[in-house]
DNA sequence: TTCCAAATGAAAGGGTTTTTCAATTGGCCG
DNA sequence: CGGCCAATTGAAAAACCCTTTCATTTGGAA
């Protein structure tokens, strides 16, 4: 993920590093708020508003993911599956990845019933992991 | 639905006669603030936190769906469909709904290969409509 | 018509996200 | 290695959005 920094051309921070680190340690949902207290674990100087942007910023480069859980509507979380999404223990907040096959399927027939072009999909899925059940 | 709300014991008040038919008369996504602007125009006496407390209420009872998209994260939508989902245009803001059938496999399948038990799930798609294309 | 629980909204409160801008810094280049 | 500069940062302020509170109003049952 560091790599993938550097290989699009932005600076390898203390800052952006600590918050890589954070998103990469565990597969739970965090929200902004937590990356923060989480980071100042690693580099005591890291500020809320870089937070945001290098969320952001990992996000746009694929690396976590926006989850719109019932607990608030930003949250963000690793992203390993390449084109994904996230199944969520509604419990202990672990995030899973699954892969979207089996959704090109609906959406086409959605498309072609609504007359509509589809440019992007949102799923995700709620529930209870196996050790919360 | 005003029937509804009706059966449901509440009470019909002009306020939420405008928010009703606000969310009645067309097929777009609308922030809470959207519907505090449109409702006025029917209701001037209408405020802010009756808007938001009316939405939750219709979407408690399945009158209206919030819909998560790019521009936001708090928007609704008439749900028409009985348990669907919505297919939001990205220009023009229409909705329209789509039956969910056709997910359940895939959510099953997800479901064993991971050990999770699924109990609730989002499904929305961005795209451009037959006008808008 | 009377009455009361339900409903309302203005204002205050609270939390989150963005903007601003002066200071800092990673890493290229000589 | 040391200088340089655009990229990056963060504190503070601003902007935003949503919820709570509570005194007042009101729908609708009796």
């Amino acid at each position: 993920m560091a790599q993938g920094l550097r290989a699009h051309g932005y600076k390898l921070t203390a800052q952006r590093l600590a918050v890589l680190q954070v998103m990469q340690e565990g597969n739970e949902l965090l929200t902004p708020a937590e990356v923060l207290d989480r980071g100042r674990k690693i580099h005591s100087r890291l500020g809320m508003t870089t937070v945001y942007r290098t969320l952001e910023l990992l996000r746009e480069l694929g690396f976590v993911r926006r989850v719109h859980g019932a607990e608030g509507c930003r949250a963000y979380a690793q992203a390993r599956e390449q084109d994904g999404h996230h199944l969520v223990c509604q419990a202990c907040r672990r995030v899973v990845d699954f892969p979207c096959s089996g959704l090109n399927e609906l959406i086409e027939q959605t498309a072609r019933r609504t007359g509509f072009s589809v440019e992007s999909h949102l799923l995700e899925l709620a529930g209870l992991c196996p050790a919360c059940q």
